[in-house]
DNA sequence: AGAGGTCAAGTGGTATGACCAGTTTCGTGG
DNA sequence: CCACGAAACTGGTCATACCACTTGACCTCT
């Protein structure tokens, strides 16, 4: 016995996703109108303060517009929304997508050393004991997936370190993405999990203050995954 | 007769505020619990939808956790908010924060380099129309308001041919934090905006597809106004 | 005393229907 | 022909009732 996901969405998540989905699959262009309110939520088979909740939302994220007296226009996501549509973006459908997999990779490759840098400058020996502790849980997760979430933690650990609001907040938000991927991606990923040496490695440089030297044990630790990533994403254009 | 910055924020939009300032502020800690939807709408007068709106959007921003059956409570939004959350941390009331300022520079002058060299390599030549565009209408700008605005539609071409869908949502997301403080920082930013032969250059070395170069002259288009940024940060927090 | 079940109270989730407030459309009267 | 305004949309707000879930107190049986 293990696992309860759960799943119990709610009839606004219901209709979002849905509304989302066909933005994604192109049925909802930019531009398009969308239905009223109430004729939606007849469409439905669902009350209007239900679809209204989901536009609302959707109205957040940048993904529609929404403005009384007129009706509610689809926007261009790719054009306006934020980090936080990546998740729906990198699964749709339980399926990974590979383009954003890729670009996924190469962010978290030019962003992560960048941050140990800055937690290098900004933090150094504050982050000694928190460094420690979260390398010792790496060392002692038995399986890959529970490794990748502790390898979440020390960049936590760095991000915090690195004291830049933005930095984090990008952080938070590729996280969010990653984190449902974690499964499908484990096994490129132990590639880069199984080396707690590079991980120490680099907390000492953090530590020591120097931060040449944490951004490039940053990218050693980072580039073999990041290539076997690409490698792996090529293969799998071709087939 | 010049402006109606309108303001007819709606009921929602006023609770969610109200609640993000208080979390922002500190009044609402992490962890503690909100008033269940029922009384916060007795408490602040307004009718139990619009403040569950105002819920379910805070819960999207991952700013609250709310489960049936159980109270609604306080995420710590430095730990779990998206990019998305930046507007409202830049200028909370009208002032802009000082380190948020800083740390948006950073990410900038770390980030929009790598865009650079993304769109060289990967779309070079067929940029060459839209670039000429965009800097035209650049030097016809006759205002520095104005010209940031078409300095943010050339990174807008660039960032497009970097064909990379989490530098894009990135971009996204810094812009949408950027464009409510143009006014306050357009002095500043003038250094960079008004160096139209700097945007020609970094345009040239796209078209060429010379990923180096271009990388190198947007940290060179870039750095000056950085630089005069922080400096002018450090005078502001010493007073 | 402890383990298990039941139930009431409180929470969020959903639905209905009414009315308010802007926009657009189109017909009517000038 | 034009200007005006009523009507018919649109989203915005509210009140209310009920459903679904969680918790915890209480009660029962062992």
């Amino acid at each position: 016995m293990n696992l309860q996901p759960i799943s119990r969405r709610s009839v606004p998540d219901e209709v979002f996703e849905r509304l989302l989905t066909e933005m994604v699959e192109g049925t909802l262009g930019p531009g398009e109108a969308l239905p009223s309110e109430r004729k939606l939520a007849e469409a439905l088979g669902v009350s209007r303060p239900a679809v209204r909740e989901a536009l609302q939302r959707m109205a957040q994220a940048k993904l529609v517009d929404v403005r009384q007296g007129e009706s509610t226009t689809v926007l261009d996501y790719r054009k306006h929304a934020g980090l936080d549509l990546l998740p729906r973006l990198l699964m749709p459908g339980g399926q990974v997508d590979i383009g954003v997999v890729r670009s996924i990779m190469e962010a978290r490759l030019h962003i992560a050393p960048k941050i140990a840098e800055l937690a290098a400058e900004r933090s150094g020996p504050r982050l000694a004991g928190d460094l420690d502790a979260v390398i010792a849980a790496l060392v002692a997760a038995d399986d890959p997936v529970r490794r990748q979430h502790r390898a979440l933690d020390f960049w936590d650990v760095l991000v915090e370190g690195a004291s830049s609001i933005v930095f984090r907040l990008m952080f938070n938000g590729l996280r969010a993405a990653y984190l449902p991927a974690v499964d499908a991606l484990t096994t490129i990923m132990a590639a880069e999990v199984d080396r707690t040496d590079a991980y120490r490695a680099l907390a000492a440089a953090v530590t020591a203050g120097d931060a040449r030297q944490a951004r490039d044990r940053a990218v050693d630790l980072l580039t073999p995954a990041t290539e076997r990533m690409f490698t792996a994403l090529r293969h799998l254009e071709q087939s």
